[in-house]
DNA sequence: AAGGCCCTTCTTTTT
DNA sequence: GAAGGGCCTT
């Protein structure tokens, strides 16, 4: 471990605090996440402590096998026997153990938020409450509210109608979870605090075990993360968490970074220890971060310092409409390509909203440029992916009616709305699950008690799909997964279904092959394993290998990444910050948050973005800049685009027909501008896409010359005159 | 039973 | 501007 001579002398402090209840803060790009595996490493090699005994929690699974693959060089052997993984991971690993315990068996589904909004909206039909009135989404907010704070339905307030709702759903939602033998997120979590809380034994057995406990992102936990933590913790006493109150974002979740200062409330004799010293950003960087996130209150203030040394001044770019936002963008990160200034690898986008994205991968299309995108959704949400997961999680557990509803006319086998309403209440009645029938149907087909129940056609029908289903099932054992897998996609005869449904199918099916690659590197570990990682992956969990292309995300998404040159776009009001926090406070606070999460990513150059116009809902909306803006000061800002050259663009609205104009900004400040070089009506040849004529070319504040050209092979680009090679052909 | 069409209704962030 | 729900036809 000579490598502890790499590390600074707080994280040298940190890396090395005695045992006991340790509480690191540390400021973005300050090495946290080094100093915890430096600390599992340390436990190891020189306390002689066995990986066995420690359990390390991370916020995704990608967090997790980076933190184990580093520790593994570190120690420079293979790492067994350690607990090391996201909460939710740590906690389905738990339950499943001691499932005996528990109203499910060990191969528990866990539910997809779309299950949970479906068992939702079962729950508010079945007691016949109206679900214009009583959102299924909003009702399960509360739900999930109720979940994270530790609370079933009978400890929740009854003082209203609403409240009354909330309960009734929730106590039949929790039934259906039990008949489906699934688990929500949220259960994962509430399900262990109350095995550990109630049975002292099971409790006992992990507290002795765990002789150490390390926690990353801890301003990220909720209260059942908390209790969690402090029940594991419960024997030994050694809990070391790292986190950053002002890089908390998820209090939609329950998250609270207040769990900062309870840790030093709860555990008085704790060891504080500050990270400030930040090795990733310019000092311009940390500067216009720390004078947005000084605007909030209730927090230990750091003074982030770096070496780097100034750095390039940040450019704030403001576009006259979100698609040259999205060209700005893609065109800048084109000229930076083409110099050969930068690589592709080095640049981020990052959006408050998904919705956001589509503009921005358009423009990376229309330019021919590669790009990744971070999201989970966007694979695992697809169709013919969630079938495919359905039959799946279906075999391995015949009573998840969710599935068996979703597959069950997929592709269309003659089975219809009335025969699955049949057959769930039959089941009912029989006290079994609609896949349990099914089985049975399968297996003695007219022998079977439920046949008669059926019209002849129908019952003929269903005892084929219960053949099919039972067969998948006797097989999870006896084949490898990619065989069941295969198995599936022949008998349902997927990919002739796929091809006779008209158009993408092409793409459908590459999405299933890809899901069979991913089946394929579970082999060993087998079904279930494989269908929990797809329930809890998280998006930075698909971060697609490094291909050294630019990567569009969320800021969410950004948390505990880093980019040498970042682009934060949709500046505006109503975006960041959302609108849905205008009125709350503490919620605009985690806006301003998010985007000192997004800022601080940067390593060497920041952009942000915005535009006077954007298009939300299909109509076009005037918006306004971000009140984060004005808390940068000027100086650390170089202004570019419509607004920097104080060309006044009008708004109208229905109420008036008198222009509006839009421009208020002083200038940054007024001097001569040099001459520009190009004229409209040019004839000018680019390196890249050949001949086009010059349409507009105008002289920014900070001297560039920004030109639009309407080329013959690409049509109009926007581009810098002192990065684009140009040759005027015609004057 | 199944597919197609038009209607509304939203749109934060995600384990 | 997409996705789901309801209603229609075959």
């Amino acid at each position: 471990m000579d490598e502890l001579d790499q590390l600074n002398p707080q994280q040298h402090k940190a890396v090395t605090a005695d045992d006991g209840q340790v509480l690191v803060l540390a400021g973005p790009g300050s090495g946290k996440t080094r100093v915890l595996t430096y600390r599992a490493a340390y436990l190891i090699r020189k306390k002689g402590v066995p990986p066995y005994n420690i359990l390390a929690v991370t916020f995704t699974n990608k967090a997790a096998s980076e933190m184990k693959t580093r520790l593994e060089s570190l120690v420079n052997e293979p790492v067994r026997d350690i607990w090391l993984g996201t909460f939710h991971a740590m906690c389905a690993r738990l339950l499943r153990r001691e499932a005996q315990y528990l109203p499910f068996t060990s191969n528990f589904v866990i539910l997809d938020s779309d299950d949970q909004q479906t068992l939702v909206k079962r729950a508010l039909r079945e007691l016949n409450i109206d679900e214009k009135v009583h959102r299924p989404a909003s009702i399960h907010a509360a739900i999930s509210f109720a979940k994270n704070n530790l609370q079933g339905p009978r400890d929740l307030p009854n003082r209203s109608y609403r409240d009354e709702i909330v309960i009734r759903v929730y106590e039949r939602y929790e039934q259906l979870l039990v008949e489906n033998n699934g688990v929500d997120f949220d259960d994962l979590l509430m399900l262990a605090v109350k095995l550990l809380r109630e049975n002292s034994e099971v409790c006992c057995k992990y507290a002795r075990r765990f002789e150490h406990v390390l926690v990353d992102e801890f301003q990220d936990t909720n209260v059942v993360q908390y209790e969690l933590l402090r029940l594991l913790s419960s024997q030994h006493h050694n809990l070391y968490v790292v986190g950053d109150e002002d890089q908390s974002i998820y209090r939609w979740r329950g998250a609270d970074y207040r769990n900062v200062l309870r840790f030093e409330k709860d555990y008085p004799r704790c060891h504080k220890i500050l990270l400030e010293e930040n090795y990733r950003s310019t000092q311009n960087v940390l500067d216009v971060a720390r004078s947005v996130i000084d605007r909030n209150a209730n927090r230990t203030r750091k003074k982030l310092f770096s070496e780097r040394g100034a750095g390039n001044p940040i450019l704030l770019y403001e576009a006259a409409d979100d698609r040259s936002e999205a060209g700005f963008v893609v065109e800048t990160i084109q000229q930076w390509l083409q110099a050969k200034k930068a690589q592709g690898g080095d640049y981020a986008i990052m959006y408050r909203t998904n919705a956001q994205s589509r503009l921005i991968e358009e423009a990376f299309l229309a330019a021919g440029l590669p790009y990744r995108l971070v999201g989970a959704q966007r694979f695992y949400g697809r169709r013919e992916v969630k079938d495919i997961i359905a039959y799946l999680r279906l075999a391995q557990n015949p009573k998840d009616e969710l599935s068996l509803v979703r597959v069950v006319s997929v592709p269309p086998r003659g089975i219809g709305d009335k025969t699955i309403l049949n057959l769930q209440q039959l089941a009912q009645n029989a006290g079994l699950a609609p896949g349990e029938v099914l089985l049975d149907l399968g297996r003695k087909g007219s022998d079977s008690p439920y046949w008669e129940a059926f019209g002849g056609r129908s019952s003929r029908l269903l005892a084929d799909f219960g053949s099919l289903l039972d067969e998948w099932n006797r097989s999870i054992d006896k084949v490898s997964l990619p065989a069941l897998f295969d198995r599936i996609v022949t008998d349902i005869g997927y990919q002739r279904y796929l091809e006779n449904s008209g158009d993408e199918d092409q793409e459908r099916w590459g999405n299933v092959v890809e899901l069979r690659r991913l089946a394929f590197e579970y082999q060993e570990q087998g079904l279930t394993p494989f269908l929990e990682n797809l329930a809890l992956v998280s998006d930075q969990d698909t971060l697609p290998e490094q291909s050294n292309v630019p990567t569009l995300l969320t800021l969410h998404a950004a948390k505990g990444l880093e980019f040498s040159r970042v682009f934060i776009v949709g500046l505006d009001e109503g975006l960041l910050p959302h609108s849905r926090s205008r009125d709350d406070p503490e919620e605009m606070a985690e806006e301003r948050r998010l985007f000192y999460v997004g800022i601080t990513r940067t390593k060497d150059q920041l952009y942000l973005v915005r535009a006077d116009r954007r298009s939300s809902f299909g109509e076009f909306e005037f918006s306004q800049p971000s009140r984060f803006l004005d808390d940068i000061p000027d100086k650390l800002l170089k202004r570019e685009g419509a607004r920097a050259v104080r060309r006044t663009t009008y708004s109208w609205n229905s109420f008036s027909s008198t222009p509006v104009p839009t421009t208020t900004r002083p200038p940054a400040e007024a001097k001569p501008l040099p001459e520009p070089r190009y004229r409209a009506g040019m004839r000018i040849r680019h390196a890249g896409w050949g001949e086009g004529m010059v349409i507009d070319s105008r002289v920014q504040d900070d001297g560039e010359e920004v030109l639009d050209v309407a080329f013959e092979s690409v049509g109009l680009k926007r581009l810098l005159a002192s990065l684009a090679k140009l040759e005027i052909l015609q004057k």
